[in-house]
DNA sequence: AAACATTCAATTGCGAACAATTAAATGTGA
DNA sequence: TCACATTTAATTGTTCGCAATTGAATGTTT
């Protein structure tokens, strides 16, 4: 019998599509490094950024909601961008459990500095809009459904 | 004049493709976390292996270009290895600044406990394997236009 | 051979990422 | 109201991921 072709060998690592996601989320870390250096931000405090810039004052369940994460891997973030004076850290008034997060003036004008970022970005994928924004749906898509795997 | 339309709001958070690569990243070591426990490998862990499984006895570059990982990283995840007794870390005879590692006979066990991951992580997919493959080949090609950038 | 540069792994320090636990605030049912 | 469960952040401990540096081995140039 002829050995399994490489081809279909399930454990390959070039048959692996969450080694391609898994390495190219470094490979744009690392597009994204000098980019966002100038703006004194790492990636993950950028998206916190990001979810701010869209909608301010809310509670950080809310952020990780959107962004996935929990309060272990934000409240340290958070504590750092309140360090750069970028957000404030308030206890709800209403329910004292919740701390809301709302940007500083500081963190409000970051905005214009951030508007090329996504262009350069952009640029570096050597793409069109439209395959990235089908590619990216593909994406979302998949996510969605391991996501759901996971809450059975 | 009306505002920006969020469909092409470059700032927002779901028009990123960066954003759904790293939430489908994580999306994925959630997944893969229960099925690993079970070999005692974390998922960086993993990846390690399924290069070794290909080809044994390789210095830690070779790893490391194959994972896109250096030496601050793989460093301390091998060792973890050899104390789990699945490696061997030996110096190289013919040129000493490298480090040569080898399956031990329960690194090369493991592999037959691992066979039975790629089908669950497709079955979580819940996606055809074409469809997966193109996503893939795609994935891959992002991720090495944004590489050949970083290296300019 | 001697001086210099390069390669390779290890180390240090910092910032994620997450599991597990804790503590306080809030909600619910008897 | 009192007991109990739930919700929310914070904390602790482990493992990545990478920049920057170190130190030893190897190459290269003259």
């Amino acid at each position: 019998m002829a050995r399994k072709s490489s081809a279909v060998d399930p454990l390959r690592l070039d048959n692996q599509i969450c080694f391609a996601v898994y390495s190219a989320t470094h490979a744009f870390n690392r597009v994204y490094k000098p980019l966002l250096d100038r703006l004194g931000l790492t990636y993950p405090q950028y998206l916190v950024m990001l979810v701010l810039w869209e909608h301010d004052d809310v509670p950080v369940k809310e952020i990780g909601e959107k962004l996935f994460l929990d309060s272990g891997t934000l409240t340290p973030l958070l504590k750092r961008l309140e360090a750069a004076h970028l957000v404030k850290r308030t206890r709800s008034s209403e329910d004292e459990r919740q701390v809301l997060i709302a940007l500083t003036p500081q963190g409000h004008a970051l905005k214009e500095k951030a508007r090329s970022v996504p262009q350069s970005i952009l640029a570096a994928s050597d793409c069109s809009v439209s395959e990235l924004v089908a590619m990216k749906d593909e994406i979302v898509a998949l996510r969605d459904r391991l996501n759901a795997v996971i809450g059975e």
